[in-house]
DNA sequence: GGTAAGCTTGGACTCGAAGTCTAAACTCAA
DNA sequence: TTGAGTTTAGACTTCGAGTCCAAGCTTACC
């Protein structure tokens, strides 16, 4: 993949919206050439095919969910209550992104399999959050978790899972319902007294 | 798709291991062919593609989760007691089928865009488990919660996630671990006293 | 045993999309 | 002005999905 010029990238963006809508492999070259407005043969100047293209939308999203978690990680306040913000933050990103963040869910064992997406999914969710919850074991917030990165995972999981029912229902959930909603999930459980 | 002669169901098995590896758009109908030992033409006499396939092997697999599932909701004890049990059995669904288990999470656009796994999807995990969160609701072992349906999406992405990332692992993590993780999560949240 | 209906299969075929290639036009900096 | 890199149309190759067919096979029923 070349460095791109700057007025592309923007025009990028309108092929999140087929991969989301059909999938990868439904997606023609053609098509992404129609939608973007970039000839087929600039972009296979570009990119070494749709999946390479695939990648980079899904970087851009990583790159904001990164940028967006590490923030609220980084906040002040116990674990506890900045894991909570970590939560809405990534729903908020789910929101503002939906059909790219749609199309990473669609195609999310494609998207395992890209290395670079494999270490951008580490590095943007996993990585933070399961030092948060090591934080909040230290800090007193949280309880002490035997297996940090598996509740990271269970928590990338839910919030994913979360956004994609949420937006795709009529009329979409609210982040602020999502994130209370997941907060409380697993913040404060389900069962009534908190205690086993 | 025609009804399968009960001998070929079996051999399909292994078109899972091909869909988890590689994805349905990289395997190749003649790797199918090759890989169950079932000519090309004989697959295109039942089936009327490669997604049809795919298809009969999701519908397998969430027909166990669904088995599997609505048994542990209908046992006996409070709706937190049940909810656990739930979980593990759903996990214990990802050990036992791990390459179906995976090509499903893999091709997880392309199952969510065939309408008979939709309703499967609806049918084996998202029904069963809002109206346990429900029932707890009721019979005050559980909290009261807003949004029923938007939790059991949450947990079917928690459990899928883990049982994805566990299995992954090297050492696989065990099933056991796994349920009690996500159960500690889920019913008692993470915070240390379980109150706001 | 005959026979008809449906199953099984090899192999040739069509079709469509991915990706390659080329050459011509264009941009822009030195 | 020139040369390096960019942009593009369009022709081309390649590959795999799915179709088709004809020959052989199995099996149930007469």
């Amino acid at each position: 993949m070349r460095p791109l010029p700057p007025h592309m990238e923007p025009k990028l963006m309108a092929a999140a919206d087929l991969f989301a809508r059909d999938g990868l492999d439904a997606t023609k070259m053609e098509d992404v050439a129609a939608a973007t407005a970039i000839p087929k043969a600039t972009l296979y100047y570009y990119f070494t095919g749709k999946e390479e293209i695939l990648s980079f939308l899904f970087q851009k999203v990583l790159g904001v969910v990164q940028a967006a978690v590490t923030q609220a990680a980084a906040g002040p306040g116990t674990a506890a209550a900045r894991l909570r913000r970590v939560i809405t933050a990534h729903l908020q990103v789910f929101a503002d992104y939906p059909t790219a963040s749609r199309a990473l869910q669609f195609d999310l064992g494609r998207a395992a399999r890209l290395p670079d997406i494999a270490t951008s999914v580490e590095a943007s969710f996993i990585g933070p959050v399961s030092q948060l919850i090591r934080e909040g074991g230290r800090d007193g917030s949280l309880r002490v978790i035997p297996h940090p990165r598996m509740v990271a995972a269970a928590l990338l999981g839910a919030v994913t899972t979360t956004g994609m029912h949420a937006t795709g229902m009529e009329p979409p959930a609210s982040v602020a319902d999502m994130a209370d909603t997941l907060s409380q999930l697993v913040l404060e459980g389900l069962v009534t007294n908190g205690g086993t």
